[in-house]
DNA sequence: AGCTACTCCTGGTAGC
DNA sequence: TGCTACCAGGAGTAGC
């Protein structure tokens, strides 16, 4: 599943196809792709818009248009706001390339090309909007910015009584990371994913933030994770981080570290991959 | 505050 | 081989 390393690469690889182009025409094909917008108001948003910017906010892609007449301004006033969700991929495909049979929208470019998302499970959304804060819900800080630090993740996680997992996978406390480096990370710190966060060690907090950063920053530089429904286009490599997995879909394998035969519990309603030698629940939280 | 359950979806796969 | 049944899971929401 696309999470932070997922879509920094997916945004990586668009962006200068995008660049400096702008929208000739659209496609619907999956109306609630457009989370509630009509394709009408897509069409109205972005058609003769050109493309200024293409970045990230936690899991969403962010693509800005410069005001409409204005190709040349600097000022973004029109966004599409995209997320990728389970299956959802973006491509830029040539004019000549059919459509894949899975794309729910689709916008022709002035050089014929289209931009296309992918969604074989349709969970993903591709939102036309002018108004940012109304299509996001309130975030927690980036993993990898500067208000992230060590301090926050002690502070917050004293107050919190809820399983480590389960807050770490919640976006408003901390946004980007999903279900695969949420494993990884408790792994590397050495965390069970049960822990209660105020009963975590000071010193494993301080892993925990500092096994976070460089699980995703490891995972960015090998361009994410590439299985099942998500692969990267055609032209580009897939990713490779998959093969550093520690603990994630490794259930009945032995631990690289201890030997022992890894576990896989549900937790938050999600598959939960971890070593029960390395990653030991404390006594006193036992349920 | 924090938990479970349900919804949205379909490709892949286990079981027969 | 071909069928059916079930599952994965990010995020929003409802209910306790």
């Amino acid at each position: 599943m696309p999470e932070l390393p997922e879509v920094e690469t997916m945004v990586r690889l668009v962006r200068p196809k995008l660049m400096g182009r702008s929208v000739t025409g659209s496609q619907v094909a999956w109306a609630r792709t457009l989370g509630g917008a009509s394709s009408a108001k897509l069409r109205a948003l972005v058609h003769g818009r050109t493309f200024l910017t293409a970045g990230r906010r936690a899991k969403y892609i962010l693509l800005g248009f410069s005001a409409k007449g204005k190709p040349k301004s600097t000022e973004v006033d029109t966004w599409l706001v995209i997320h990728l969700r389970m299956t959802g991929r973006l491509m830029v495909q040539a004019g000549a390339q059919p459509a894949s049979p899975h794309t729910r929208v689709s916008l022709t470019l002035d050089n014929g090309a289209r931009l296309e998302f992918i969604d074989p499970r349709k969970f993903g959304r591709f939102v036309p909007t002018r108004d940012l804060e109304d299509a996001m819900p309130a975030l927690g800080p980036e993993p990898l910015e500067g208000d992230f630090t060590a301090k926050f993740l002690l502070d917050e996680l004293a107050a919190r009584r809820g399983r480590i997992k389960s807050l770490l996978l919640d976006q408003s406390f901390l946004a980007g990371l999903g279900n695969i480096y949420v494993d990884e990370s408790l792994f590397e710190a050495r965390i069970h994913p049960q822990t209660p966060a105020n009963r975590i060690p000071r010193a494993r907090v301080r892993l925990l933030h500092a096994a976070i950063r460089r699980t995703l920053e490891e995972a960015i530089l090998r361009e994410g994770s590439s299985f099942d429904t998500f692969y990267r286009t055609p032209e580009g490599q897939p990713g490779s981080y998959q093969s550093q997995f520690q603990v994630y879909g490794r259930h009945g394998k032995p631990c690289r570290v201890c030997s022992r035969r890894l576990n896989r519990i549900v937790v938050a309603q999600r598959g939960t991959h971890f070593c029960p030698s390395c990653q030991r629940l404390p006594r006193s939280a036992a349920r």
